[in-house]
DNA sequence: TTGCGTGCAAAGGTTTTGCATGGCA
DNA sequence: TGCCATGCAAAACCTTTGCACGCAA
């Protein structure tokens, strides 16, 4: 199963190869087609959609939004990261997105399972407030 | 501000009455236009978009997806709790947000302050993950 | 050869926007 | 009265789907 399933297309191909390149951004379907096109090996967009899809399906992707916001984001899962302590950060006055990897962050989760009966899932967790640079700013106003 | 932002207008009113009165779930505006229609007091999809943009902005309502799919979710924040001392869980399955107040937790915010350099706005941040029925529910799939 | 994968275009759904009108302060 | 809010419809997007053809196994 996993990166296995199905048959091994040109396109499928290229389009693991952006995802794993990239996979400390984060993309769209609309940047995935740009820079296939610009590359000379287009995909047509159902394409992309249809893999990415099974991508999220088989957990090799990731897929989620900003903010709630139209336009689905998609990350690469490096399986070779403990995924587990790996955060978001998002700042609520620039946008800026700060992924960061921490001992002690991992604990959180473990911390919600025992004594609240929550499994915590951090990809799909953001913390939101603000950032160093931002934070500079305000005390300028 | 907050609350008394623009003009009190009936629509404004009666959307944050509903959001009010169903903010221990997750609803969306195709929700909300139909309960305001069949109420007899219909708000035009626009006007539903416009101000739930605003209220998002002032921090009164959070808008969000379910697992990065089409379509956001919006829920009111209610303020009589006083949020800025703890955090949420929201349920991916089934969509309970449970709050949660623990010290343990609230050393997040300092750690991810010294640490990270970020000031962590726990109103605005919230756990995604599985609550502990719907994990005994997955356990039958 | 078989059947999944692809591309295209059309369809479907959600959210935004322009503009004239309505209504709060 | 001066502006902001609203409604409507069109537009702008994002994503999915139907269908004929292409290609991996």
């Amino acid at each position: 199963m996993k990166n296995s399933s199905g048959y091994n297309t040109r396109q499928k191909e290229k389009l693991l190869d952006y995802l794993i390149s990239n996979k400390d951004k984060h993309t769209n379907v609309q940047k995935i087609s740009a820079y296939l096109t610009a590359e000379g090996t287009p995909v047509g967009v159902a394409t992309i959609y249809r893999q990415l899809d099974k991508l999220v399906e088989n957990g090799l992707v990731r897929r989620y939004t900003i903010d709630g916001k139209t336009g689905a984001c998609y990350q690469y899962i490096d399986e070779s990261q403990d995924c587990m302590s790996h955060f978001h950060l998002k700042c609520v006055r620039c946008g800026t997105l700060i992924h960061i990897t921490c001992d002690h962050l991992s604990e959180i989760g473990e911390h919600i399972m025992a004594h609240h009966n929550f499994r915590v899932d951090p990809s799909k967790t953001v913390f939101y407030g603000v950032c160093e640079a931002c934070m500079e700013e305000e005390e300028n106003d």
